[in-house]
Formats: C-alpha cells, structure tokens, sequence
DNA sequence: CAGTGGTCTAGACCACCAA
DNA sequence: TGGTGGTCTAGACCACTGC
C-alpha cells in the first residue's frame, strides 16, 4: 500500500509551509491518467484501460481508481458506459451535437437540421494586445483568426471571430472551416490533436454597428448577445478566443443553475 | 441487507414493462433523505445527522449513506464539512453571496460594496396566462407582483419582475422586500419555508423601452440583457419567475462551460 | 460466456474540528 | 479526546455489453 505514486516531477515544494501539501491517493491517480489523456496516450474516443488494469499498473485498489475517474468524468474528460468501458470524451459523436453552444431555438429545443457555416476570412495575423494577452501570448505572436457566420433554417444568427495561436494551428485553411463535418472542436481535435476541455464565457448586451447588421441581416442598433469564449485544453491552457454576436429574436441562451 | 427500503408510497409502477425501473439503494437512501430536507425535518443552516446515525436508521452500510449524501452535495442541497457534519444549504450565510445571479462587475470580480434595493411595486395580481403556464397554476390564480430596481455602486443595473405563487407567499410586503438582509432568496427561506433549489434562465439581448430605459438611466434604446429565471423548490415544482433586465455596460453576466 | 462498469459491505485508518 | 467527514482496501455480487 504505497502512500504516494513516483512519477516523473511530483515535487511542488509549497512556498507557504502553512499548507501541508496533502493530496489523497485517489487524487494522485487522477493526476496520472490526466497526464496520459494529455500525452496522447489514448485517443478522443478510444477506451482506456479497465479499472482493475490501471488499479494493478499502479498498485492501488480498484476503489481507489474508480474515485479518480469519477472525477474525471464529472469533469466531461472521460466518459463511462456501462458493459463497455470507459472512454475519452470527444467533441465529434457526442450525443450532445454542440457541448459549448447553449444557443438554442425558442421552440422546441429540437435540432431542426445543422448549422450553415459560411467562412468570411481565415488568415495569419499577428495577435494585438488584448487578446495576445488573453491567450497567453505576446503581443505580436502569430494567431490565426477566423471570421464566420453560422445560420440555422437559411437565418443567420451567429457572427464569431475566432482566434487560435498559430503554433499549434499551423495550416488552418478556410476549406477545413467551412468543409468539415460535424462540430469545429471536433476538427481541431482530429486535425491538430487540441482537445477543448473546459470553457469560461462573458455575456453583455449590445447594439448593431453597420456592419454587424448587414452580416446579420438586421438594421443597425439592433440588440445582440455579446459571448466572448475563452476554451482551455488541459492544464488551464487557453487555445482559443471566441468572440460571438447572436440574434436571440428566434433563439435564446439557455443556462442551467443550481 | 435489505434490497429495498420501506417507505410511504414507494410503488410506482413502470407503465412500460421494458423498463425495470431497477433503483440502487443508495438512490432509494437519496430519496428518503429528500424527503426529509422537503419535510423540513432540518432547517436550513442546521446539520442533519451523522453518517452512521443515518446508516443505523436506514439499516445500510455507512458507505452507501455516503454516497446518497454526495449526489445531494453535488446538487448544493447540502454541504458537507469535514470534522463538523453536514449542513442543509441555505441561500443566508453562504460565502457565495448570491447563489444564482451570476453578473458580475468587469474589473475585479470582487464585492464592491452590497446591492441597493428600490422596491417599486409589491402587489397580489391575478396571474396571466403566460405567468400561469410557467409557474403551473390556472389563469387568473393569485400571485404577488413584485417589481424593483437593484444598484451597485450608486448605479441601477437590474430592473426585474418577480411572480410568486400567492399560495406560498401570502402576505408577503414591500417593506420585507426592501428592507430584508442579505439575499432575497434567504428571506424565502425564514419566512416562508420555501428553499430554491435550482433555477433555469432564458437570455436574450433586448433593447429598451422608455419606461425601463428611465428607471435604469439609459437612452430608449439601449441594449439590455433579458434574463428570464424559473426557479424551483424540491421535487422540480417552480416557485419564482423572474424578468429581469441587466445593464452591461460596466458588468457582464459570467458563466463556466464544461 | 467473459469482461466491463456499478453497487454494497465491513473495517481500518487519517484529517479536521471542538470542547 | 471523541466525533465528524474523508480515504483506502478487499471482496462479493449485480447489470450491461458483446461474442
């Protein structure tokens, strides 16, 4: 019964010696498997090992690694099913078609038919200030940008600009944003191996330029929802900035609190 | 080691054969504790018994007890603390201030300073048709009408409509409203008995009126957050809507995706 | 049928809190 | 020091899936 878990660099010396560092086993275990899901280890989609196989590879009870991965799972990381195993959670064959999008029809909630993606630019540029500095990068860094509509029934609804940091983005072109089946996350997971695992969003209220409205097919001053997306891989890294402006005359933004 | 716990009205019989309708013992543990918090057999704030008291009571093993209370404290109807017990959560004395309002101001996050309340309007009306629908009562059924302005800062930023079933809220008054500590939500807790436990919201962007633009010190016009929150008590039954109208001009309303 | 996750138990020990 | 929740174990059995 080994009271901690070797691993490659576990030593986190605290800086305040009022914090005894303690960490439960169970804790320990989930921060391995989270380095093999982030190492490649196992695909989007794939199962891992069963729990007596990763109980005996690392030399702990099947309790104990069964509490990890309730964790993991709680977290959207992994998914279980019952009689089969346990898999890597994925953007593309969820039963949930858009994870991050709570954007949905005021009736029905149904999905009545896919989005429309039309690409309007796609295209390297160097990142400014903010959001350089939301990204994690510095100001100047290559970022590749993406503008685009999405339309649902023939309406458009949603005009996004996305930015991606350029290295791990290499290659993105507007054929693979427009041409690519299923969701964009799903994409970024297949072609360049960026699984997005959690998001934050920030939502305001706000008025129609020119512009805006003519992509949007409205008269200018019209309300939009302003949601900007910061979405982070593993490790609270964050990969992608979204900035969102949604019609919500046919749709609203459905949210979830307890 | 009972298979099944005897309780009041346990038989529900599956009108479709397919479904077996099997139920773990710990979910049957979750219900009968539910049925307590509902019961008010512990008031908010106080502890509920120990996990061995309620293994003892329920002639089942501690651990099954624990994780009937840990999907209860996942669904923040309880909280546990280590070395005290576990706690019926309340809406009062909660280090989150305010369990369900998730506008937050741009710069800095903190609390800077407590809302002010302005109660315009606080009224038993007849409940309309759409209200009824949404709160599961008959057209024309008594509700109470409140209606009030909430500013930080010196600054209006929300205007909302709250309907309460005229039922569960008889005799409810503006000065209570006004003039209450800490959340709305706390004073529905002492002084009706009624705990919201978990709420949906409906978002829009809207623009607005003249009315509303003048209680909020805006131009006619101006883009608002629509916020619509049902929320509701034990056993999914709704309890309050609330139309809410937020400035975001120096707030956003902040949510997390995972 | 074998293999997987899911449930349930009983008991040991640890971390935290209050008196 | 005793009581509480938190961790960990070992083993048994159940429910679901696929061969």
């Amino acid at each position: 019964m080994p009271s901690s878990i070797p691993s490659t660099a576990e030593s986190v010396p605290a800086a305040d010696p009022a914090t005894p560092a303690f960490s439960p086993l169970y804790q320990q275990i989930k921060g391995l498997i989270l380095q093999s899901l982030q190492a490649g280890e196992w695909k989007p989609g794939e199962s891992i090992p069963s729990e007596m196989e990763l109980a005996a590879r690392f030399r702990v009870s099947q309790g104990t690694v069964r509490k990890a991965i309730d964790e993991l799972a709680a977290e959207n990381l992994v998914v279980r099913r019952q009689g089969k195993g346990t898999f890597v959670a994925t953007h593309a064959e969820q039963h949930v078609r858009y994870r991050f999008l709570k954007l949905v029809p005021d009736t029905g909630e149904r999905e009545e038919g896919r989005a429309e993606r039309a690409v309007l630019e796609c295209r390297r540029v160097r990142a400014s200030a903010d959001v350089a500095r939301t990204l994690q990068l510095r100001t100047g860094d290559s970022v590749v940008q993406v503008r685009r509509v999405l339309s649902f029934g023939g309406v458009p609804t949603i005009l996004e600009d996305i930015w991606l940091p350029g290295n791990a983005f290499k290659g993105l072109t507007a054929e693979q944003m427009a041409g690519h089946q299923g969701p964009t996350y799903a994409l970024f997971e297949l072609a360049f191996g960026v699984r997005m695992v959690r998001a934050e969003e920030k939502i305001r209220a706000v008025a129609a330029d020119g512009p805006q409205a003519a992509l949007l097919a409205l008269t200018p001053g019209a309300p939009l929802l302003s949601v900007e997306r910061l979405s982070y891989t593993y490790n609270d890294v964050p990969m992608e900035l979204r900035r969102g402006l949604y019609r919500t005359d046919s749709h609203h933004y459905r949210n979830d609190l307890s």
